[in-house]
RNA sequence: AGGGUUGUCGCCAAGCGGUAAGGCACAGGGUUUUGAUCCCUGCAUUCGCAGGUUCGAAUCCUGCCAACCCUGCCA
């Protein structure tokens, strides 16, 4: 199931596609005669579903058109960046199944070319070196409706700003006090344009490039000469970018690069009850409020993967959701219906129970134990039958009897029958609470005629529940997940931290067939989900399980999580 | 003296002048030893609103309205 091969027969040139692809093939009926995509994070943090889409999106575009995408990490901002992520975003990406090849580049590595461009841009008279403050710099760029003013450093000669600029770069200033500006129009209504800083002075430690420089190019300098030096033909972002368009094609038609990149724009994604923003996760981290970075509650990719999400469910996922740019916000059952669908029919199903109330079978023998044959999948034969223990003890689910049923019951009250999956019917005849009204025990006689595979059909029953047997069952830890985030009309954002994401089933009864299970071994617990063993906190003597997603219902009720 | 972008079913999203694809969600029904799966069925006389052009408009024009982004030496 982590297989990395990509589906060949996706998307076709012609039909349905989204607005990038008509981009590109009216640049392909010009001059444009190949395309060449790249994804190009910053290394500052883990990568999300968001980014899955941008992944999926550029690599996707390279395979449909049979190009080229490059994996670039953008890490011209010495103050954010580190090593750590660049190796945890290499991991994820591969995960999801894209293969860059070769072709693993960072911006840090053309920071030699970067600097002869600036130089070419300063002797074409379209830089200087400003003196100006950042607090200076603010209050000069004017406001959304007025102009700015210039710099009074704007007309340094050539001469000046060459030698400035030199002196910049062997350290001979410090921190913020000097900028390399571009000289283009601070009247523009258009505030990327108003002279925009293209290099700042910054002495710090590179991750990549160490002590070698003291100045650094800024994303609008930088991007889109990445761009032309990998001759990148499509360079796609979000749609934050599209103000700064103007200034990535200044960039590229004044250092007059042959190849001319497109910049094109889509929307990001954003997942009802859930967050993708670094802050938020960042604080969530920090403040203890969930397991790291991979909490199987987050949606980075590393806690969607620990949750047992497959790398499949994702891409389908990013192809379902379609690109375009409009503000939308996709509803997480799309999410949970791919990742069901990929699971469906190859995971095996077990019997676990989340909640457990004993159910004691009173005229079956003491002591008496038969080996029941069950199937792993009930349409999937090739994944063959397995043998379950049954007793006069068993565990049930809390929720599948009750006292006072409501109509629609299908499951045990007292002289209710159901079907015992894989066994016998059962007649429930009596009940026992504790001194707090809490049913411990149902109690049941069984019909030995009803025997599974002998055909009974004598009676019918509505309802069939899964079961454990005392004596052969497995305690294990489940863990169930909730939205993370919950709608909250009276908190400033909208959204609050969901009280309930995460409850522990800690006396969660399994078949012994469970035993052994491995870190990201997948089963489906029959009627209550998708389960992956745990890759952090489960061993072989206490297995850990998540919950990936539970099992559609159209039972109403009785909540879900119990 | 503001600029940019977007508005098609509850949520995504095709559509590009010829009479509203698809998916998710939802609602019915059938099958079922998972209230699952599977299988049917239903779900926009209408495309933010108002005018106009046209034999014909979601698609073209005009004018409104709403939402999002932009005043980092972040990306």
């Amino acid at each position: 199931m982590e297989n990395t091969e990509l589906n060949t027969n996706d998307n076709s040139l012609e039909g349905t596609g989204n607005f990038i692809h008509n981009y590109i093939n009216e640049d392909l009926k010009g001059e444009l005669n190949k395309v060449h995509t790249r994804f190009p994070p910053e290394p500052n943090g883990y990568l999300h579903i968001g980014h899955a889409k941008s992944i999926c999106l550029n690599f996707g575009l390279a395979k449909l058109y049979g190009g080229k995408c490059n994996l670039r990490f953008d890490d011209t901002n010495p103050a954010k960046e580190d090593t750590e992520f660049v190796n945890s975003i290499k991991e994820d990406i591969k995960w999801l199944g894209f293969d860059w090849e070769d072709r693993l580049y960072f911006a840090s590595s053309y920071f030699d070319k970067m600097y002869e461009y600036a130089v070419l841009l300063i002797k074409k008279g379209k830089a200087f070196v400003c003196d100006m403050t950042a607090e200076e710099m603010k209050s000069a760029r004017g406001t959304l409706n007025t102009p700015g003013e210039e710099s009074p450093y704007r007309n340094r000669s050539v001469e000046e700003n060459l030698e400035l600029f030199k002196r910049m770069r062997d350290g001979e200033f410090k921190d913020g006090e000097k900028t390399l500006r571009a000289k283009i129009d601070m009247a523009s209504a258009n505030i990327n344009m108003r002279d925009p800083v293209i290099y700042r002075i910054a002495h710090m430690n590179h991750h990549a490039t160490g002590d070698k420089w003291c100045i650094y190019p800024m994303y609008d300098f930088a991007h889109p000469v990445e761009d032309a030096i990998e001759e990148i033909t499509h360079s796609i972002c979000t749609m934050e970018f599209e103000d700064h368009r103007p200034l990535y094609d200044w960039v590229i038609n004044e250092i007059d690069f042959s190849v001319k990149p497109r910049q094109i724009e889509f929307a990001k994604l954003n997942l009802s009850n859930t967050v993708m923003g670094k802050r938020f996760l960042r604080a969530l981290v920090e403040e203890g409020k969930v397991d790291g970075w991979n909490d199987p509650r987050l949606i980075t990719l590393s806690g969607i993967r620990r949750r047992g999400y497959t790398p499949e469910s994702i891409r389908k996922f990013c192809e379902m959701i379609g690109v375009s740019k409009a503000n939308s916000v996709v509803d997480t059952a799309l999410l949970e219906h791919c990742i069901r669908e990929d699971l469906k029919g190859e995971t095996p199903v077990v019997m676990a129970v989340l909640d457990p109330i004993k159910l004691i079978i009173t005229n079956y023998p003491e002591g008496e134990r038969e080996m029941l044959e069950i199937e792993n999948h009930p349409e999937n034969e090739e994944l063959g039958k397995r043998l379950v223990p049954f007793s006069r003890e068993l565990y049930i689910e809390r929720s599948d009897f009750m006292e006072e049923p409501p109509k629609k019951f299908f499951r045990l009250s007292v002289g209710k029958e159901v079907r015992l999956k894989g066994a016998y019917f059962v007649t429930c005849t009596d009940f026992v609470k504790d001194e707090n009204g809490v049913i411990t025990e149902v109690h049941c006689t069984y019909d030995p005629k009803t025997k599974s595979g002998l055909n009974f059909t004598e009676r019918k029953v509505k309802g069939t529940i899964h079961w454990v047997s005392v004596p052969d069952a497995v305690k294990v830890t489940a863990m169930l997940y909730e939205n993370l985030i919950i709608e909250d009309e009276n908190s400033e954002n909208g959204y609050s931290l969901n009280p309930s994401s995460l409850t522990v089933a800690g006396e969660c009864m399994c078949e012994p067939s469970v035993k052994g299970a491995k870190p990201m071994d997948r089963f489906q617990f029959i009627r209550n989900g998708y389960f992956c063993v745990d890759s952090k906190n489960s061993t072989d003597e206490n297995l850990v399980f998540n919950r990936i997603v539970s099992l559609k219902s159209s039972f109403k009720n009785v909540p879900k999580n119990s």
